[in-house]
DNA sequence: TCGACGATTGCC
DNA sequence: GCAATCGTCGAG
């Protein structure tokens, strides 16, 4: 399998959302097994002047990995209980990233959700600022490539907050993946 | 330092 | 409808 390289993820993150759709994230744990998901929704998250990205606030401790190289992975915890996936995109100092919110695997079990992704990678702290073009624990293959009226843009979920950023058509589904939301 | 709260989920 | 649970953030 070939592993997605920067040139993908240098990328504005408005292009890599979307074009993560059907590309395959694969993890390896501690006991050597490797499992593979299969990537059906996720949501962009543009630089300092998107009221709903973390970077809102400037550079800070927790976000200063999305100013950096793309393919830096930003791992946060949310609600003192799940760990939420990022994968950083664009140029060096343009806080960028993409939220990882749905997969299957291969068995054909559906990930619904950026918490359950977390809990099912078993991801922690360790993984923040983990680089998926060189990490043995996480990292991306190439996968199907989804035609470009099979995704469908919607809002992105849990940013209210954000005023008119929180109406922007961010999140990216597949379109026989959407029915449930 | 302090108080508030979140890119969520699941149970009441 | 709301609690769980804690690191981070801006304010004081």
């Amino acid at each position: 399998m070939k592993r997605i390289q920067k040139t993908f993820f240098a990328q504005d993150v408005l292009e890599v959302a979307p074009q993560l759709l059907g590309q395959t994230l694969c993890r390896r744990f501690e006991s050597g097994e490797e499992v593979r998901l299969a990537l059906t929704e996720t949501e962009a998250y543009g630089g300092e002047e998107d009221l709903a990205s973390h970077a809102r606030f400037g550079k800070t401790k927790r976000n200063q990995v999305m100013y950096g190289k793309a393919g830096s992975l930003y791992v946060y915890l949310i609600y003192g209980i799940y760990w939420m996936l990022n994968v950083v995109t664009g140029n060096v100092g343009e806080p960028q990233a993409v939220l990882i919110r749905g997969a299957r695997t291969q068995s054909g079990k559906v990930l619904d959700g950026p918490g359950k992704i977390g809990q099912f990678l078993q991801l922690s702290k360790d993984f923040y600022g983990q680089n998926c073009l060189e990490s043995k624990k996480l990292w991306f293959e190439k996968g199907k490539t989804i035609k470009p009226e099979d995704i469908v843009c919607s809002p992105r979920i849990g940013v209210a907050y954000a005023g008119q950023w929180a109406h922007k058509p961010w999140r990216f589904d597949l379109v026989n993946n959407s029915s449930s939301k």
